[in-house]
RNA sequence: GCCCUCGUAGCUCAGCUGGAUAGAGCGGCGGUCUUCUAAACCGCAGGUCACAGGUUCGAAUCCUGUCGGGGGUACCA
């Protein structure tokens, strides 16, 4: 069953493109809730841009379109407003019959994607022998939801976790483990500390730097010994990895790792692509790709550099490769970056690089740098802790649930501790995954503890605390699930407008699997808590005498916890019964 | 210098790719619990959408310029 407004938009655009010489899918780009009630349920704004093209009065076009549309058994009204604004009012019976639809469908009105794409998604990537820190929290907590949206919208995603497991750095941890005796386990359980001290030998004993980078030139060569301290090292950093994404939520697994030295064997044939491509300079003694279009600080074209003067390979071959990988390999029709903004350049220069061959990348597939901005303590500077560190992120993760245990216990001190805590996990995980989320990503953001653990405002808890409520009456009805059989009736303005926003779920999805912006489901979702509690406020429940319009309102109050419900799943955030 | 990006209420943010009188939360003032979870809900106050031009029926949104914050600009990633 197809969702009311996308029926509308193609009712519009059908009578449009047998009015007017123009395409058939001018509707669905002009068709929008409407802004104000008192101008319907949805308004299309046509008109007056075809009044431009066809040089004609706008009001009578939207005249003509309104006599032609085909829409009788969905609208209630149609007025023409304005300049030519389009007033619709959807029949209550439309709204109704399409809630009972929705009641039984466990995709609550979304259809999957009639053109599955293949996706990838490169997020999170962290560096081995390294904590996370909160430098990694918007890519995995913003690429995270990504993924879910795209697989909940019918795409097939392809998880990267692009991680740092390669590099001269490899040197020094490895013969520091391996130098004297070491590498007992405890040792490399904190690979920190290990890093730490490393460093310290490296930069204050030159043999031992000079031991340090004849293990890289080993571990190049797939020397045995050097290579197996080295895969430990790995294995120990991906179990802290897993377990950080397991308190997080988030989905990614050990199968989805493909670091950077998966692709060390594919850089010498890399560069030789680009060779016999001619499109390989040398300059400086380094192998440099020189993509149309950018500048350094003289003026002069900047090269993507893909092999350094020394003969090492920098990140941009390593990100070509990868990119190729996924190309040929993958077979991906997209290709997404969760990379904050100031790889913008970096990003775009590989794009250009690979495009720069007409046959390497197909024209129709999407290679996009999703970027987001910094997050920022109270002062607007980065955000560190009291002393100026950087923020770890299992430290981060601790104090969510430490802090949301306190607003629960405030909230309802009679829950068990083990109750709690499993709440303060959901709530506390979920606050700052959606403080993450619900803001315009590009921008930087303001870290601010109170302000996303409060049951105010645009907060994961306060949709927590909707869906809560909803649970809560149900636990209280004699039927657990009120959707069988109940007749959806819109007899209250409360109602209305809830089911309205009910109808919008499917083009919320699309706009946010298109434009890659998770803030969107986040407002989407805010919108709906609200006018839940608004109907809440109007509306008893169980305190509804009317046998079928309570029946009715169980429906609505269902339908709306599995919005939140899938929402805030799509957005990686648990729900709770009670809180 | 050049390029990118951001600038909306005292604070933190939305504003659906150009639509009607720019919206929320916090903070301030006031109201609603014998009734489904009141950390909820309702009302009031609060705006030169950084600034100046331009494009057109119509601009917070698009184009140009200026100012201000952040970032990038050849072998770190």
């Amino acid at each position: 069953m197809t969702d009311i407004p996308t029926t509308l938009a193609d009712r519009f655009g059908r009578a449009i493109s047998l009015l007017f010489d123009v395409g058939d899918n001018v509707a669905g780009a002009f068709l929008r809730p409407s802004t104000n009630e008192k101008f319907g349920d949805y308004q299309l704004n046509v008109a007056m841009s075809l009044a431009k093209s066809l040089n004609q009065n706008p009001r009578q076009i939207a005249e003509q379109i309104t006599q032609a549309a085909d829409v009788d058994d969905l609208c209630e009204k149609m007025e023409i407003a304005g300049p030519g604004f389009i007033n619709v009012t959807l029949k209550a019976d439309a709204i109704s019959q399409q809630l009972d639809h929705i009641a039984s469908d466990d995709r609550l009105g979304v259809r999957s994607s009639e053109h599955p794409d293949t996706v990838v998604v490169d997020y999170s990537s962290p560096n081995v022998a390294k904590q996370m820190h909160v430098g990694h929290l918007r890519s995995t907590v913003i690429g995270d939801c990504i993924c879910r949206v795209l697989n909940f919208a019918g795409h097939k995603v392809n998880r990267q976790n692009h991680i740092g497991d390669w590099g001269t750095q490899f040197g020094m941890l490895i013969e520091y483990l391996d130098g004297a005796e070491q590498a007992d386990a405890q040792q490399i359980g904190d690979l920190e500390a290990v890093y730490r001290e490393a460093k310290k030998h490296f930069d204050a004993a030159p043999d031992f730097a000079e031991r340090a980078r004849l293990r890289v030139v080993a571990l190049q060569a797939n020397d045995l010994e050097t290579r197996e301290i080295w895969q430990r090292i790995v294995d120990q950093s991906k179990s802290h990895f897993k377990a950080t994404y397991s308190r997080l939520g988030v989905l990614l697994a050990d199968t989805d790792i493909r670091g950077e030295s998966f692709y060390n064997d594919r850089l010498p044939q890399l560069v030789e692509l680009f060779g016999s491509a001619g499109l390989l300079v040398e300059s400086h003694g380094a192998q440099c790709i020189f993509p149309e279009g950018f500048y350094d600080r003289d003026d002069k074209p900047l090269p993507l550099i893909i092999r350094k003067s020394d003969g090492g390979f920098p990140y941009a071959a390593t990100d070509l490769a990868a990119l190729w990988f996924r190309i040929q390999e993958l077979h991906a029709d997209r290709i997404v970056y969760l990379v904050d903004t100031r790889q913008k350049q970096h990003f775009e220069m590989v794009f250009t690089a690979l495009r720069s061959h007409p046959q390497w990348v197909k024209a129709d597939v999407r290679l996009e740098h999703v970027m987001f901005g910094t997050v920022l303590g109270p002062d607007r500077k980065p955000f560190k802790t009291r002393e100026g560190g950087i923020v770890k992120l299992d430290k981060l993760l601790e104090e969510a649930e430490h802090r949301a245990a306190e607003v629960i216990d405030k909230k309802n001190p009679q829950l068990s501790v083990e109750e709690r805590t499993e709440i303060a996990h959901a709530v506390g995980i979920g606050a700052l995954k959606y403080a993450d989320l619900s803001s315009d990503r590009i921008k930087d953001y303001v870290f601010d503890w109170q302000r996303m653990l409060a049951l105010n405002g645009n907060t994961a808890p306060y949709l927590q605390n909707a869906y809560v409520r909803i649970r809560s009456i149900f636990r209280k009805a004699a039927s657990q699930d009120g959707h069988v059989g109940a007749v959806v009736q819109i007899s209250h303005p409360a109602e209305r407008a809830l089911g309205i926003k009910i109808l919008q779920l499917p083009a919320v999805i699309e706009s946010v699997a298109d434009s890659l912006e998770p803030h969107r489901l986040c407002t989407y979702l805010y919108d709906l808590a609200s006018l839940f509690h608004q109907f809440y406020e109007k509306c008893p429940v169980l305190g509804c005498n009317d046998e079928s319009l309570q029946a009715s309102r169980l429906v609505l109050c269902d339908i709306v916890a599995r919005t939140l419900k899938r929402g805030l799943n799509l957005l990686g955030i648990e729900v709770v019964e009670r809180m």
